[in-house]
DNA sequence: TTCCTTATTGAAAATTCTTTTCAATTAGAA
DNA sequence: TTCTAATTGAAAAGAATTTTCAATAAGGAA
């Protein structure tokens, strides 16, 4: 990942409780809550605080780094975006989230909606759900864990 | 709307507060969160409790007549969901949400997914964001209002 | 390297949001 | 009209998020 270049591009320090973010982020396969990137954290022995896990994922935000992931069962969680357009899905189960590669799919929609609307689209929010292959099958005991 | 009809129908009493949320959000023209909800019905002269319009949020949502729109600007609002398979479109400037009906655009996009992902897709969340007829022109002083 | 400036952090407090509890009320069936 | 269980409102509890401000530390300048 390219964060310290973009950071520090733009005139921000690279703070020990970014890097540790990110560095949580790129190898969570769920989307965290700011309360779960500090549980987490603290558990790994940082003592940073749950402000700055706030503050920072705010940044990231700004920055493009990060995005919001609406899991309605779930409080918003926090993913890395990596570079290009982008969605997610995300599993009824176990709440595992993938990046797929976006493409032109719902550009037709897009126009549709506008001319329908007479709203200019300029943004869209696309997130799937369902169940993960390890979630497809019942485990051993025919039960959704 | 046949809200009254579902409600009993579930076994639901037809409440004060009930009818007040839904009458609100049958007229609104943007999605709103609780408080706003609060707020509006007191300003009507209604004295119905925060807590109500919680519980009755969280009723309407399970019976499906309601949904959470997630502006990204704002924090998640209500709004009506009428029948059938339908999609939102907010302005980014007045926040003006407006519904519009589900085509089969993102089917292939959806199967495409499946293959590539091997998740098995049952759900999906689709806002589009833009700017509404009225925000689409700069206004006479030349700026968002 | 060392020094300095200023962005950033952590702790505490404040604020805002949401849920729980429980006694009083009331919708709707009998 | 009466009765009963669903529903409400008020208060309190519990979470989540933001603000404040003194202490710290990143990274450029010397
Ligand atoms: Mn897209
Ligand atoms: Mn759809
Ligand atoms: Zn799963
Ligand atoms: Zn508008």
């Amino acid at each position: 990942m390219n964060y310290k270049a973009i950071l520090s591009q733009k005139g921000y320090r690279l703070s020990a409780p970014r890097k540790q973010i990110i560095e949580l982020l790129e190898v969570a396969d769920v989307a965290l809550s700011p309360q779960q990137i500090h549980n987490q954290l603290q558990q790994n022995g940082s003592a940073l605080g749950l402000v700055s896990v706030y503050r920072t994922l705010g940044l990231l935000t700004e920055l493009g780094l990060v995005t919001i992931l609406y899991d309605p069962q779930l409080n918003p969680g926090y993913v890395l975006r990596t570079q290009g357009h982008h969605h997610h899905i995300v599993c009824q189960n176990c709440h595992k989230a993938l990046e797929f590669p976006a493409t032109n799919d719902i550009d037709s929609l897009v126009e549709r909606v506008e001319k329908q609307t007479s709203f200019q689209v300029r943004d869209h929010l696309l997130q799937l759900f369902g169940l993960c292959p390890d979630c497809k099958q019942p485990d051993s005991k025919g039960v959704l864990s």
